[in-house]
DNA sequence: GTAGATGATGTTACATCATCACTTTTCCTG
DNA sequence: CAGGAAAAGTGATGATGTAACATCATCTAC
């Protein structure tokens, strides 16, 4: 069950192989999916995994290096669409922005646990969250297509800085 | 434990009631948080309770009946994040909009029913669901503040209806 | 290998959602 | 009534997300 990596990885950890699984990861479900990663895929799906927290869509228009010019959100938009459409990233509604999906392929966590400090995105998949869901969805007679849980507090790293400071 | 309005309530039930209840609510709220139920903070509320789904704010903006005029968006904004504060109204992060609290007082429901055809919304209240992020955040060391649940399918009415129609 | 179909890109403009900064008014309190 | 705090009014601006359409690349059938 916990094979993969820790929800909160350390503060310093192998980011290259981290970045590297994750391409590969995308290339194995392009693959999979007879879906091509382009380019613009590739780069923007790199800089979310680089980035390791939520960034915005002009955020990452503002790092996407494309020959000295910048792209137009539009491509930004299309390459995000395209990746969450894979579950390669998603995407924190209540903070308008994109994360790269920490964990190998099904079984999605439909939680994410997001630190009002620092930022960092877990993703934890909940064995007993999707029943709950469920089961709160069947009380009401209401057919469930998606769910998203999106927590905020204070990461492992985080906890001990107290008071107030973003 | 069960003796609130159904989470999705019949399409056609006592409308009048359910805003007059709703204010009555917010003024209960506002008596007990020494706050104030300005005519503006009023005007927002009564229109999400008689919208009975999420409005955007642009779309308060519209419906708003201002002597003939339209408010600007920060009167709407100011309003919304008001109720808010008093968890009369909560935001429907996933859609940019935001909707009335269907049931009294505290106790609420962190999980919100979404339905993709009729855009209804139920705010329903898990029990189970709170522990259970809880235990998921308690597994990370992730120290919880706060969390919500945004689901999307088909609320009871539409579930018959099949098919793509929005 | 070339023509047509399809999918991806490049570009402009625009639509939507939300906040800032500052002034004026309202309302409470002493 | 004076003084101060909170709310409203106003205009501008920032942030986020799409539409529309022309061009370019890639695949497939012939």
């Amino acid at each position: 069950m916990s094979a993969g990596p820790p929800p909160f990885p350390p503060r310093r950890h192998d980011h290259a192989a981290c970045i590297a699984a994750g391409l590969a990861r995308a290339e194995e479900a392009c693959r999979i999916g007879r879906e091509r990663l382009t380019e613009n895929r590739r780069a923007v799906l790199e800089l979310l995994l680089a980035g390791h927290r939520p960034l915005g869509a002009y955020e990452i228009v503002e790092r996407f290096d494309w020959r000295g010019r910048r792209p137009a959100p539009t491509q930004i938009y299309r390459a995000l669409s395209f990746l969450e459409s894979l579950g390669l990233v998603h995407r924190i509604a209540s903070r308008n922005a994109y994360v790269a999906c920490s964990g190998p392929g099904e079984g999605h966590g439909t939680a994410f646990l997001v630190c009002e400090r620092c930022e960092a995105v877990a993703e934890v998949d909940g064995a007993g969250l999707g029943r709950v869901v469920h089961d709160l969805a069947g009380a009401s007679g209401f057919e469930l297509r998606t769910h998203v849980l999106e927590a905020v507090g204070r990461c492992p790293e985080c906890v001990p800085a107290g008071g107030v400071e973003a």
